[in-house]
DNA sequence: TGACAATAGTTGCTTAGGCAATATATATTA
DNA sequence: TAATATATATTGCCTAAGCAACTATTGTCA
């Protein structure tokens, strides 16, 4: 559409385009924060942001399989190997054999794993409602509208 | 302020917050596709979406020093050091003695890097406008300032 | 001045992600 | 069925960020 229409506008052009004030920046530099500040609140767990994000698509059953974990977050395979190796070594996680495919195997959280799924959960929440200060019900609907709006332009 | 006052409301709250549609996750995917559509934008130049970061500073004079620009930009010093060695052999910085502290040095974009800048600025821009597809101009301005809000809330 | 503190940068260790090559297992199809 | 394609996971090599320990230099102040 846009590409061939030659009436619309894009919402940055070269003259006025701020790289420090651009959207791009804005939302690299949110995001890091944001990270540094669950992995500060997930410290004393022994979890990073990073395992919260695996943890979180097990526990919520999006994926039993490495290679769906990969599919559901557009994750690397061979980072997703590590990250299951390191999950493994902390008592989090479980490769059980697939009975059926050699190839794979299905995950499970181990009963530790399962424990502290619900820390991680009021976290999660903790963090973002900190980000989300003094906006409104309605300012943080936009938002994740605006968000679910770029990640269907990727 | 809303740590006293009992009547401010949380954004999300425990029985309602849902991981997969949060503003946390899903500002983490974005990041992710933006920072992966720019490497994909800036790798005929041989340069990645971290070090555009780092270029952009130094050209906007932003930052004269390792510093100055793990100050402007939260990062880590070791980091940064690695950094600078990477751009520094890819041959676009270059370390400069400074005359009156010799613990630092003067950072410089080499005649390669100031020659590559238009380029990453154009690249950049190009990749945030396609996020941007089908947003109004007020949307967009919109979402600055929510993002803005954010970061004051880190 | 001299002791102490602060600043700047570096290095080692860890977690972490992307890409390419590989091995194995399963699915497809000629 | 046999050849081929696809799927799944793993490993090696790279970039990359965070933390802690350390060195060298500069600043502060008693």
């Amino acid at each position: 559409m846009s590409s061939t229409d030659i009436t619309t506008k894009e919402i940055y052009d070269l003259k006025s385009y701020d790289p420090r004030r651009s959207i791009g920046g804005l939302l690299g530099r949110v995001k890091i924060e944001m990270s540094a500040a669950l992995d500060t609140e997930l410290a004393p767990l022994d979890i990073t942001a990073a395992q919260y994000v695996i943890l979180m698509s097990l526990a919520l059953q999006e994926a039993g399989s490495a290679s769906g974990l990969c599919k559901g977050i557009s994750y690397d395979p061979g980072a997703m190997t590590r990250m299951l190796d390191r999950l493994e070594r902390r008592g989090l996680v479980r490769r059980v054999a697939h009975p059926n495919d050699r190839r794979t195997s299905n995950l499970e959280l181990t009963p530790e794993g399962k424990a502290v799924y619900p820390k991680l959960r009021a976290s999660a929440m903790k963090v973002v409602n900190r980000f989300l200060d003094g906006f409104s019900q309605q300012e943080a609907r936009e938002l994740e509208g605006y968000l679910l709006r770029m990640l269907e332009n990727a």
